[in-house]
DNA sequence: CCGAGATCGAACCGATCGGTATGATCAGAC
DNA sequence: GTCTGATCATACCGATCGGTTCGATCTCGG
């Protein structure tokens, strides 16, 4: 049942397939928990096809861990415009997106970290470091749009908020993380904006 | 020059020896990032002698997992009492010295974290549990000795920029990590302390 | 001075790793 | 109907993995 048996129209269909269904094994397993060999049989395509389409396993690896930063990065972006103009809901609607992702069954913490902590290699360090370049831009943005004194340090300090809240969950207790990294940041949020305080 | 020829002495000592070359050197490849022949030449010691030691690779991870967790925490503690009696004194400490460990060279961000993101074996997921156990008290007491309204609440939230902050500094960028975590800590311990903003 | 035991170096083990090659199968284009 | 090429299953490759074993060497306690 799976990718398709011959030539089934679509290459490019089973280059997507495979990059997906090695996206959730991946990062269930982590990159080096499972070979090659196991990890095609879980996703249903051999090696031969694998190495065809992504070279290394490597290479499989970089594609996937592209995409799925800009998929996360879209989501938090969406749900930030979803929620309106007021910078407070916006940011109220980051952490409330990440409780969602806190509360998966699967989650694991954030894919790029878990990556960048094993695989010293460069070009996944750069994927890491793109990807909270991403999250930094977005929360500026907010930290902007509220008329903070000091956007760019508001900004990487709800940074350390999100990331920190994911370490968190992942490796300590997930319950009501995001609550309370929407609490601290709120409140930072605040004090960034008045002029002074009480003001 | 490494560990001694014969008996010298002390079982012990090697053992010792073992563990802190271990740590330095499995902290900066990764756990999976070297083989028990590579690390036993680079400490300087023969794979009889580790594996007696040891017993296994895993076993040797616990051991040194363990002690730099609670060298770790250690050393924070003291830099909190160093402080004096004043909360926020103790909370600046905190920072400061995680600055300090960000701009080491070998700073590789948290081991624990690190370990727990590859290796998914539960002995390892629980010492990272306990370490951040070990540093979410401390958070708390700081925020207990400070007044604030909810203290194991804020105690995590310092705990989130702690982490948030060490990820951010390890991961993109470690310049001034520490001093925008900071600033953001004392505004958070501010705002839990105060019963009503000027009050 | 001799035995116990800690260590070393090196050989060795089976398993697994990432990656390649082969031969057959099957779908679609022409 | 035939050719192209994407795919599969399988076998295979050398390298490395974690771990074991062994003989020699050295230190110390008695």
């Amino acid at each position: 049942m799976p990718v398709a048996k011959g030539s089934t129209i679509d290459p490019a269909r089973t280059r997507a397939t495979i990059v997906e269904a090695a996206t959730a094994v991946l990062y269930e397993r982590g990159l080096d928990g499972i070979g090659v060999a196991e990890l095609c049989t879980r996703i249903g395509v051999s090696k031969e096809t694998l190495y065809r389409h992504f070279g290394t396993k490597e290479g499989l690896v970089e594609v996937m861990l592209r995409q799925r930063s800009e998929r996360v990065t879209q989501w938090l972006t969406a749900a930030v415009e979803a929620a309106g103009d007021d910078p407070r809901d916006q940011l109220a609607a980051v952490f409330d997106a990440l409780q969602l992702w806190y509360d998966d069954p699967v989650f694991r913490g954030c894919a790029m970290l878990n990556a960048a902590a094993q695989h010293h290699v460069e070009p996944v360090r750069t994927i890491t470091v793109r990807h909270l370049d991403g999250y930094l831009e977005l929360l500026t943005g907010i930290a902007e749009g509220a008329g903070a004194a000091n956007p760019p340090v508001l900004g990487r300090q709800l940074l350390m908020l999100v990331e920190g809240a994911t370490v968190v969950a992942a490796h300590h207790d997930s319950v009501g993380a995001g609550e309370h990294a929407r609490q601290a940041a709120l409140i930072l949020l605040s004090a960034a904006s008045a002029a002074s305080p009480c003001g």
